[in-house]
DNA sequence: CTGTTAGCGCCTTCAC
DNA sequence: GTGAAGGCGCTAACAG
């Protein structure tokens, strides 16, 4: 058989009609008499033909793939993003290509080059934290393609963003605390220079501010939230007075702190009400009823990935932000259960 | 700037030189004099060529892209695995194709089809858990590239396998509890219809063998691994007697059966040592010091690519198959770092 | 060393 | 509706 080898031409011959016709024929083209259609597929499916989309792509100057650039494809929140953009890309007919700048603007740069010398359609990028000017970015917008920022906003030229709310997802969670009945709000904050963190910071400070309670410096516990850290924090919690609830913008540091807790006889939640931050399915484990704040990562990769595709038919790029919202999941442990296989 | 639209033959005019020898000077040909060579490097870069691969492509009938079947991005193992192909494709100048059938046959035979159109210069693939003929895999294999399984191995015409040593794994976790001094060793087993947990219990009573002990049912412990059935096998161990070590097969059993064991005064490691089979990076966080089989992902996925790299390039595969080995990590929970970057 | 020539397989005007 | 002809951009014989 020989498959994959089979060209229009073969088939033309075959059936003593013009590979043009034949080329329509297989693009369904309205201009082709359905009998001919008919026999031509026939034919095709019999010789097992498979068309050469290289030759196509070259042709038509499109490929059908759009470029991924991730920072660390095995980072559970990317992974994720990517499991949306692959799905929403599969059934509109596009491939993925994915490169991962493993953080690194030198990798991002290369990478670059190659989608473009690829003419992939359009790019959905992560830039990595090294990257502060957009040069590199410049070529591949000036070939006419369109590029869409997910998770990592960026105003380059008129490019559109995707990204997460955090600032609305920490207020919403510390809101939740408030309404449990928690009235002394502990918050474990990351570092603050991270632009991120701060959002996340000024959220639970918003929410404090609306429902009256006062904010005050020693509840707010900042630190890089590590396994370590997360558990001098929940010393310093038990330190400090009438703590009923905490804020963690972090699942690590808070699982941390809840182990420590549990040994120390504070019982979750009803002593201390806890809320974290989901980067990854630890949480769930460790304390079923633990609520988090779960971030639309899957969801996210579906709308960056719809967004692209529509530029890229579109020809033009709104400049538009998108801004994604975060959901509170409030754990029923009853129903719980951890996927095991393998 | 016309970048990404200057042709060879822009070059080729601007300079008076033949088309020909500016293609043969970008690939760096040795039949090309160093000075013409640099003029027309020179004009290259001066006009912002960028080399059309579409074009080179379909002229080669090759298209530097290998294809990556994947069941689900998002399973820690699967992207670990490809973080080592992108990587090792990555230094050798391919790309990588990446499509998940999760699970699913049908899905699985549509991205053969599109990987054969797309003529990506090998596949790597780990089936579904619905795949159990072949048919869809041979147009391309016909076609002339190599197919690689990792993970899943099949015999597949001459295609090589690449997995993981179960068996071997388990001996290895075992005897590590043996050598620590354990007699009395519980197996938390997975379901003994699926020949992966198979042969992790045959390991588990070959290493009890060597070193004369006795494999006895009840320590035996069958289960689907689930959170909750962790911990009731965490209480039939307590029923047991003199237990002082457990092989569990999955993590997620190990770690509730852990946090059982200490809500109930049980120290691990000191009364009960514990090894566990690492899925997700869960293990670390609950009990640093927990023993666990690492499973070799990363160079699974490294070790895949360069195989098929091979066979791409010597056109032949050589249908051996390759058997990795896990690694048995002990850890030292005081250097232990949990990343907390979100 | 360099130029000439001829496609790779497909699509798309332009005729008829 | 269908056929004829040309070319997308690059490369690879074959000459010289």
């Amino acid at each position: 058989m020989n498959s994959g080898k089979v060209t229009i031409h073969d088939i033309s011959k075959a059936l003593g009609i013009d590979s043009s016709t034949v080329s329509r024929a297989l693009n369904d083209s309205p201009r082709v008499s359905k009998k001919t259609k008919a026999k031509i597929l026939a034919k095709a499916t019999e010789l097992g033909y498979q068309r050469n989309i290289l030759a196509s792509n070259l042709r038509t100057n499109k490929t059908n793939t759009i470029g991924v650039v991730v920072p660390r494809i095995s980072r559970n929140f990317f992974s994720n993003v990517i499991a949306g953009i692959e799905e929403t890309a599969y059934e509109a007919g596009y491939n993925v290509l994915i490169c991962q700048s493993l953080e690194s603007l030198e990798r991002e740069q290369k990478i670059m080059a190659t989608l473009l010398s690829n003419r992939v359609d359009g790019v959905l990028i992560s830039i990595s934290m090294q990257t502060t000017s957009f040069e590199h970015l410049k070529p591949y917008k000036d070939y006419g393609s369109p590029i869409v920022f997910y998770d990592r906003p960026c105003s380059f030229e008129d490019c559109t963003s995707i990204s997460i709310n955090d600032f609305e997802a920490s207020f919403k969670a510390t809101e939740h605390l408030i309404l449990q009945g928690c009235k002394n709000i502990v918050h474990f904050g990351g570092p603050q220079d991270i632009e991120l963190y701060q959002n996340r910071k000024k959220g639970y400070k918003a929410a404090l501010e609306k429902y009256g309670l006062k904010y005050e410096a020693p509840f707010c516990l900042i630190s890089k939230l590590t396994e370590k850290e997360g558990t001098s924090m929940a010393k310093k919690v038990l330190k400090l007075k009438d703590v009923d609830g905490i804020f963690s913008v972090n699942d690590t540091a808070a699982i941390s702190a809840i182990q420590y807790f549990k040994a120390h006889g504070v019982r979750i939640p009803e002593d201390i009400a806890i809320v974290g931050f989901n980067n990854d399915p630890i949480s769930a484990v460790i304390e079923p009823s633990l609520t988090t704040i779960d971030q639309p990562d899957f969801e996210m990769g579906k709308k960056a990935a719809t967004l692209l595709m529509h530029q890229i038919k579109n020809k033009k790029s709104t400049g538009k932000s998108v801004v994604l919202t975060s959901k509170l999941v409030v754990r029923d442990s009853s129903k719980y259960k951890i996927n095991t296989e393998v």
